[in-house]
Formats: C-alpha cells, sequence, structure tokens
DNA sequence: ATATGTATCTCGCTC
DNA sequence: GAGCGAGGTACATAT
C-alpha cells in the first residue's frame, strides 16, 4: 500500500500483541499512513482507541457487498479490523511530511541556566558539562569545581514532582561513591510533596523558567 | 462546534502556550472531535505534529476564494491554522464512543503474584496489599509477615529497566525507617544495566509474565 | 484542583 | 538493536 487514506467505517477490532483489546461494532475513523502507522479513532480523547506504529504491514481486502477486513501487522502485534460498512474512503495525496520546529523545551531551560550560571550556583567552577555520564544514566548538567566537588543538577521544564527527587538521588547515589557531590533541581515549580523530600535529601531547588 | 470532521487541506499552522512550535505551509489531514479535540497529522509517525485536549473551543472561518482560519483553544494553548487551500472536508455522523476493553495489563500481573505469591515469595504472611500506601507514594504490591517484616513488590509488565529500580528504592527508603523491609522487582523481564543496580541494592527480581 | 503512576506509551538519541 | 529519558506527553485515579 503506497498512499495513505482515512477510511470512515462501521466496524470492530480486535488487537492481540504487548495487551489484547476489542473494540466493539461502531463507526470509527481509520488513519493508514505510508510508513505503516495505523491509527483508530473513536468520537472523543485525542489519543487514538487502538494503533499500529511505524513499520506495520496492511492488508486491506474488500469483499463483495461492501464489507471487508484490515488486518495490520507489526513483529508480533496484530490488529484485525472487520469492516462492514464503509461510509466513505479519502486517499490523501502529496501528504507533507514536515517536523513541526519547536522552542521552549528542557535543553533551552538547560541552556539558560548554563548560560546564567553563576546567578544560580557559587563556587569556583572548572567546567560545566550538558549530558555528564554516569553509570546510572546521564545528568542533565553536572559542574566541577576546583576542590572536585560535584554540583549535580537534573533539570524539568514543568512543575518537578517527586519522580524528580528520585532521578536526581540515583545518580547522586552513582556519582557520591567517588567524588563529593551537591544536588541541585531546576524547574519552574515543585509540588510541595517533592519539595519536602527534596529537603530531606539536602538537595536544592533552583527556580528557572521562561522568562 | 457539534459535530466532528476530518480536513485534508494545505496549510500551515502555529502553536503557543506550554510550548511553541510553527509547522510550514503544507497538505495535513486535521481531525476535530466533539469533546474539542484537534490532532494535525502529518504523512509519518503516529503522533500528531500538533494537537488539542479535551475541551477545547475550535473556530473555524471560512472566506470567499476557499481560504480559511482554524483557531482551537484551551487555556493558554492556542493553534491557528492557516487554510489555504481545502481539498476535501468530511463530516463524521454517528461517531462512536465505546471503549476498547482490554487485558494483559499490569493490574493483570499484580494480581497474579498475589493468587500465586507462596510460588515467589517464601515467608509466614499475616496480609497482602495492592496498592499499599507510603508517604513517598503507593506500593504495587506489599506483603507483611508476622514478625512486621515488609516485603515490597514492585510490578512492570514489561522489560524493567534502571527507574524501576529507582523507583522501589525510593518506597524501601520511606518504609525502612519504620519496619525491616525486603525489596522485589517483578516483572517479564529486565535489562542487564537494571539487574546489576537491583542486586547492589540487596533486592531481589521475581521473573513473572503472561503465561 | 493537585499529585502520582501507567502506557500496546511514542520518539529520539546514544552506545 | 538495547537502553535510557523527554514529552506541549495523555489519561486514570486518588486525595
Amino acid at each position: 500500500m503506497h498512499k495513505g487514506f482515512v477510511l470512515y467505517c462501521l466496524c470492530d477490532v480486535i488487537y492481540d500483541g504487548r495487551a489484547y483489546s476489542t473494540l466493539e461494532r461502531g463507526n470509527y475513523l481509520i488513519i493508514y499512513k505510508p510508513d505503516g502507522s495505523l491509527l483508530i479513532h473513536g468520537s472523543s480523547k485525542s489519543t487514538p482507541r487502538n494503533y499500529q506504529s511505524v513499520g506495520s504491514k496492511v492488508d486491506l481486502h474488500f469483499k463483495n457487498g461492501g464489507g471487508g477486513v484490515l488486518v495490520s501487522n507489526n513483529n508480533n502485534e496484530t490488529i484485525t479490523i472487520n469492516i462492514h460498512h464503509v461510509i466513505f474512503i479519502e486517499h490523501l495525496h502529496k501528504w507533507s511530511d514536515n517536523d513541526i520546529i519547536i522552542s521552549k523545551t528542557e535543553k533551552e531551560l538547560s541552556e539558560k541556566l548554563i548560560t546564567n550560571w553563576s546567578k544560580y550556583i557559587k563556587g569556583d567552577f572548572v567546567s560545566i558539562t550538558r549530558e555528564f555520564k554516569t553509570s546510572l544514566g546521564p545528568v542533565d548538567i553536572v559542574g566541577i569545581e576546583a576542590n572536585n566537588t560535584h554540583h549535580v543538577v537534573e533539570v524539568k521544564r514543568r512543575k518537578a514532582s517527586i519522580s524528580g527527587c528520585t532521578q536526581l538521588k540515583r545518580y547522586i547515589d552513582s556519582l557520591s561513591e567517588h567524588v563529593p557531590v551537591l544536588g541541585y533541581l531546576a524547574s519552574p515549580s515543585i509540588s510541595a510533596t517533592a519539595f519536602e523530600y527534596l529537603k530531606k535529601l539536602n538537595f536544592t531547588w533552583i527556580e528557572i523558567g521562561f522568562d
């Protein structure tokens, strides 16, 4: 199947793979993209009822009488759509493939923190590194002082929650075996419980946002 | 706007809200649902280029000459679609709103572990509780022995990674202040680094899957 | 409304 | 390909 299409039809759906699900007979909107993506949308919610990711193989087969079957296969994931009645099908010619250009990301926030480092963290720094590698994963930013103290910063672009503290603690645990460390969580805001936990761990919260 | 529709058109898109993004002029598929969901799909990937969640207010306005503007507003999130040329628009009548019925979820795995508890964990248990509350969030399962030892189990329905270990450690840290604890991570499989970290933390991996 | 975790997460990046 | 984390995550649930 070369071109994408959008199909509105009366159908029911069975999915089997990582999980198993059924969708009872009804009118659903089905979108197929040339890269193999398949989406089945109901009349509410922005996430599809069923879906298949890039790379799936689709076989659409119409029978005499208006019905048909669409089978999508991707590794061990299968979606079977029993089509009872086609309401419309439109093929999508010259469908564009551009990506959005986005800003206000976590990366931007990290860069802002590094650019204005001395405004947020005091010390005699020898280096400041983004995506600093540890044995338990990369840290957003690590600043190293002349006395080898590592200032470890986890950056969140949204309100920080308890899982952000946990993530920071993991990096600190990894590094503190070898070097002196200080921990920071940088975000526009932070939940009350996360802030309590952070204090308990002797880490510092840095307030930073997009102006 | 009462009914949903699917619109294929030449347009460009600007989003402003939590982040900011632009999508250059091209042919995109736009889906609008009666609950306010709005999706803008390009010809690849299963996720939309831009979207608006449930509850947004849409204003679609066509001009003489075939062009138009669609503006979607939701709290402080705005999508503006400049429509240069409509290729087709279809309104979706009697669009179904059923949910899928799903199985093979994490909840099912937890229930399987509880049902066959003695096959996985040895001890003289007084209680086994799902969604056991701690000060740092609920644990999937906690089994308590007569001697008050708490067996703390974090369940993952897929291959466990290092973040699952971190999550378990947080619960253990919370409970170990008050009671003796033992930690377990239960999943169908586990990554090598996660397994190493788990051993280091003196926790136990339980292999459990969907038959 | 806030907080927390799951997801058939998806996607991108690094090793 | 595996592993890890971001995401305008969305979504359900509990408080």
